[in-house]
RNA sequence: GGCCCCUUCGUCUAGUGGUUUAGGACAUAUGGUUCUCAGCCAUAAAACAGGGGUUCGACUCCCCUAGGGGCUACCA
């Protein structure tokens, strides 16, 4: 075995999702791992049972995996220093703590849990500190060995030795600590089971973790995981923490701040690229001009040393920034067909979408690919629809920044409740010259030869010249009408994109609705 | 309360004693282009928490204060 092999982790507990600081410290030990040809080890912290689900084992499993995160070791992926969950390794704590009670380094305590509670309400009335007293820590062996056999409830507490502990931390430099701040905490549970601080420090010895690199709200665990190294003749590693990730108002990330799980990012439609890079810039930078980046590129560039020490709050804004760094970055294809998830996704494409219906053949707008089969049945709609969506995307251009804006911008090409803004339609579609203008542009597309975008738009301009008027008189009215909002992209090619039947119908309903508001007919 | 950590534009950050009238990005505002929007181009506003030192010189080093965060569980 090589010594100088770097080997990191990440271990979470199965108590919850995968929040974006823990996936953040994940990110980091990865890069660490990767940058140096060291190992990942994934290892799930579950010695809380009344906490630990099953669930969210799997929703953490499933969210490092699709952030790209892949382990060299741990669950799924065994290595040479398994059972990577702690809680089949109970055997090795337990003998790592008779070892620590043998050579009087632990020591039994029966306290029970109303006791120390009192210890403790006490202790804050007198406005003293509420450590432990160590009233156990001197019991008379033949006592300890009654109350044993007795099966009496107990924990087992660390003998908290004087004098200070000290450890240099990568990124926060020098820390000291003094032992007497520090009291007698429990390393075994009254369940038997180890707590954090002892079964982290017996697994990432046992694993032979080289660096520990974690939150920094475990700063203040350290020294006591110091200190247990020491006792059981460990080698120390060597610790990064890591600066918090707080919410857009600076407090602590909880459910009020909206998205803060992997999980939640990845349903809104997140790239997981893009979270990645968000997360490795939340933290760290590698100069004062490079933001993007790929798992590829931060590989090469990331260092623990340009890591910063001050908390970061999350800025929803350059997340979308990022994201659409990214999406604009997706060759068409793979584009195409994320769109294509997101609209069933969200339940935007209704089942049984027929692509020729709304601009399919006859239709003379060369949107359709002569290649499809005809009558196919759903699970070919994909590539019949392929084609369209793929110029509908190209249409769209840049105004589609994300996979989160797929409902609210492509909604009105794929179903006819799309949704309506009512401010829009007050504004040009409320006038009796709307109504029959748009009339008098729906007749006209009835008729066109051939229905591209081209003639479209001349007939558009002509019928604007021969009224008088100017062609944005008739291009805002037909923009809301067919999509129901006042922005889209290219009128022309909307209308082309909808299709002859689709467009007509639209404008003629929305001149119908316009006269009805109005109250009065408008004929000529 | 005790201990530990942190403090540059609203946000993420660059900056490691002089190169700085403190740079970039996001967000914001204004103008140009256009059928709207987006985009693009140009421009603007915006920060070294406060106070003491050290030094010829401090955003950078030290101390104090204030503010924020963490730990102080038989949670992790």
């Amino acid at each position: 075995m090589t010594h100088t092999q770097i080997r990191v982790r990440f271990a979470p507990s199965p108590t919850g999702h995968l929040h974006i600081g823990g996936a953040r410290t994940a990110l980091y030990n990865w890069l660490y791992a990767r940058k140096t040809g060291g190992v990942f080890v994934l290892r799930i912290e579950d010695t809380d049972a009344v906490r630990s689900t099953e669930e969210s084992y799997h929703a953490i499993i499933d969210a490092l995996e699709w952030l790209g995160l892949d382990w060299d070791e741990g669950p799924v992926k065994d290595g040479p220093f398994g059972p990577y969950v702690q809680s089949a390794r109970q055997v090795l704590y337990h003998t790592e703590s008779q070892k620590l009670l043998e050579q009087g380094m632990a020591y039994h305590c029966f306290c029970t849990p109303d006791e120390l509670e009192e210890m403790r309400s006490e202790a804050l009335q007198q406005r003293e500190s509420t450590r432990y007293d160590g009233r156990c820590r001197n019991l008379p062996r033949d006592e300890i060995e009654y109350r044993l056999a007795k099966k009496v409830p107990h924990v087992v507490r660390f003998r908290m030795p004087d004098g200070e502990t000290r450890f240099n931390d990568l990124i926060r430099g020098l820390i000291t600590f003094q032992n007497k701040e520090l009291d007698d905490f429990v390393l075994v549970k009254s369940d038997g089971k180890p707590t954090y601080n002892f079964a982290a420090v017996v697994d990432d010895a046992r694993m032979r973790i080289s660096h520990v690199i974690r939150g920094d709200d475990h700063l203040s665990n350290t020294p006591k995981q110091v200190l247990i190294c020491k006792a059981l003749g460990y080698a120390v590693p060597k610790f990064a923490h890591l600066p918090m990730i707080l919410g857009s108002d600076r407090t602590r990330l909880s459910k009020r701040h909206g998205a803060s799980s992997v999980q939640e990012f990845r349903r809104i439609g997140y790239l997981s690229d893009s979270l990645v890079n968000y997360l490795a810039l939340l933290g760290w930078a590698y100069d004062d001009k490079t933001e993007f980046f790929t798992r590829e590129s931060l590989i090469k560039k990331f260092s623990l040393k340009k890591v910063s020490k001050n908390p970061a709050a999350v800025d929803p804004n350059k997340l979308d920034h990022i994201d659409g760094e990214h999406f604009k970055r997706l060759d068409a294809i793979k584009r195409v067909s994320l769109v294509y998830e997101k609209l069933l996704e969200e339940k935007i494409l209704p089942a049984g979408f027929r692509p020729e219906e709304w601009a399919g053949r006859g239709t003379g707008n060369g949107v359709t690919d002569p290649t499809l089969r005809p009558g196919a049945a759903d699970e070919a709609a994909y590539r019949e629809e392929l084609p369209r969506l793929a110029i509908i995307l190209k249409v769209m251009g840049n105004r589609l920044k994300n996979l989160k804006d797929v409902r609210e911008k492509l909604a009105y090409f794929y179903r006819d409740d799309y949704p309506r803004d009512a401010e829009a339609s007050k504004t040009y579609l409320s006038s009796p010259e709307s109504a029959a203008r748009l009339t008098q542009l729906a007749d006209r597309f009835e008729k066109l030869e051939p229905f591209d975008r081209g003639e479209i738009e001349r007939t558009t301009r002509e019928l604007a010249e021969e009224e008088g008027i100017k062609a944005a008189d008739l291009i805002h009215p037909c923009r809301v009408a067919l999509t129901g909002q006042s922005v889209s992209p290219d009128i022309f090619s909307v209308v082309h994109l909808l299709g002859r039947k689709k467009s007509v119908e639209r404008m003629r309903t929305a001149a119908l609705e316009s006269t009805a508001h109005t109250g009065r007919d408008v004929g000529s």
